[in-house]
RNA sequence: GCGCCCGUAGCUCAGUUGGAUAGAGCAUCGGAUUUCUAAUCCGAUGGUCGCAGGUUCGAGUCCUGCCGGGCGCGCCA
């Protein structure tokens, strides 16, 4: 069972209890005692006996990765329990409490209590210099510092803090970029961590609502030096943020709402319908394919699959999105599908054309029909798109590029007959066509985490 | 109140440093299968790019204002 159901569970339980406080929107909001002893208490800092709780939360975890884990296998997505960094969830912000010389030359600085409720005792704040404001361009109205809280009245550590920690920990390696730290603390987690991944380019991707967290996070660390190598450049630090999901209302659908569409079941509907076009084509004698029940449900897992995975990557990451099954599911147009049928086309071809011994790699392409040439023209433009595509971290591009590949494809394979062409200079030429379409459909596709299929 | 993002065809969205008659999918309508996979192809219909100014030889794109929507703003993550 998913982590969430309990925290649901503990929350409707709560429902109309004292728990429930304001608050400062107006709205009430259960548990936010509660939560707040728990983090305490999961950092060690509530005190007392706490076993029981301790247990109970380790078993949600556990619960929690062992269906992030299945999704992940199901998806492709290489990410496992050794990728899960739970000890920076520890990073102890006590590691600023000898004062600010720890964090030169960013201030810190008490913040004052802000909503009544706090317990007795006061947070800690970084205070970015107007300088490294500007150099970020933030702007604040009259010029009043914008704080960066890492520390809270009960001593705890926050979503700032860990990341503030885990920034070090991505930067930070014991040769290649060595880290000067001012506190023993974190010398001490950095250690125990093995030293720090010491990246290049860290790439955050998390939704625009974040935006200002980032917009404080990443000067911070610039400023206090973490992110500078010993060669003189920087570790690049980015925020890749995408859009909100939206509902019909038009609304965001919230993850931790519960209301939002589960991933699980979006897989299980795409590869159900994929399924069901599938039975279509083999139930029709023009059509089918032949395959047997073992193929049509592994051929519908990667076509499913693939449609989702390639929706969401397909629309602009920055626009917020209107969720629709239907568009989330289609198989027709632009979609995973359309590609994964050129290629399977082109493959096709290569079988039978290794049957009738015509198959044959290199030797010179020629460009006479005008489909020849648009397509061509395409492939020649592959390597391009993956620089842009890198380098501006949008996804979009690639998979615009690759329905055009793939139309001009269809196109030439509706005009321009590869085995059966005119003489065999020309069907060799037509083929080495063929076969670099589908080597750069099947690398695109593949960056992005897309199976491709021999046959569909 | 302050800040960020968005407004493009009936619907969902592209439009990558400003560049030629603003594109695609879906939907609608009409065609194509004795030929390598029809999950395909070809064609048609459909837009005052929210509104008003400005900069420019040239603006969906840049600037200003307004209208409409979303999100965020000191101890949640």
């Amino acid at each position: 069972m998913p982590a969430y159901r309990y925290v649901n569970a503990i929350e409707s339980a709560a429902n109309g209890t004292d728990v429930v406080v304001k608050s400062s929107s107006g709205s009430t909001t259960p548990l936010s005692e509660l939560s707040r002893y728990v983090a305490a208490m999961l950092q060690g800092k509530a005190g007392g006996d706490n076993t029981q709780e301790l247990e109970a939360w380790r078993r949600a975890k556990e619960a929690t990765l062992r269906e992030c884990n299945e999704l992940y296998r199901r998806l492709g997505v290489l990410l496992n329990d050794d990728d899960v960094r739970g000890e920076l969830l520890r990073a102890d912000a006590s590691a600023c409490n000898r004062g600010s010389s720890g964090f030169a030359p960013i201030q810190v600085r008490s913040v004052r209590r802000h909503h009544g409720h706090l317990s007795s005792g006061q947070g800690r704040a970084l205070y970015l210099s107007r300088k490294a404001r500007r150099h970020a361009g933030i702007q604040r109205a009259q010029g009043d510092p914008l704080p960066m809280i890492i520390q809270k009245s009960d001593g705890a550590s926050l979503y700032a803090t860990t990341d503030l920690a885990a920034a070090l920990f991505r930067c930070a390696h014991p040769t290649k970029h060595p880290v000067d730290l001012k506190t023993p603390a974190l010398a001490d987690m950095l250690a125990k961590l093995g030293g720090g991944l010491g990246a290049d380019r860290v790439i955050y991707h998390v939704g625009s609502p974040q935006k200002l967290h980032f917009d404080m996070l990443f000067p911070a660390v610039h400023a206090l030096g973490w992110s500078r190598k010993p060669d003189g450049t920087r570790t690049l630090l980015e925020h890749v943020s995408f859009g909100s999901v939206l509902g019909e209302d038009r609304k965001m659908l919230r993850t931790r709402s519960g209301d939002s569409v589960k991933l699980k079941e979006l897989l299980e509907e795409a590869v159900d319908r994929a399924e069901k076009q599938l039975r279509e084509t083999e139930s029709d004698a023009d059509k089918k394919r032949g395959f047997s029940d073992g193929e049509i449900r592994q051929v519908a897992e990667t076509v499913g699959i693939a449609a989702v995975k390639y929706a969401d990557l397909c629309q602009n990451r920055n626009t917020d999105y209107v969720f629709s099954w239907d568009k989330m599911l289609a198989l027709q147009g632009n979609t995973a599908p359309y590609l994964l049928y050129a290629y399977a086309r082109i493959r096709s071809i290569h079988r039978k054309g290794a049957e009738s011994g015509s198959a044959g790699q290199g030797g010179t392409i020629m460009l006479a029909e005008p489909a020849e040439r648009d397509l061509a023209l395409a492939i020649l433009k592959f390597p391009e798109v993956i620089d842009s595509v890198a380098d501006a971290l949008m996804p979009n591009y690639l998979c615009e590029y690759l329905y055009d590949l793939a139309g001009r494809f269809m196109t030439f394979y509706e005009n321009c007959p590869v085995l059966k062409a005119p003489d065999a200079a020309i069907a060799a030429s037509r083929l080495r066509l063929c076969d670099l379409t589908a080597r750069a459909l099947k690398l695109g596709l593949g960056l992005m985490g897309i199976r491709t299929l021999e046959r569909m």
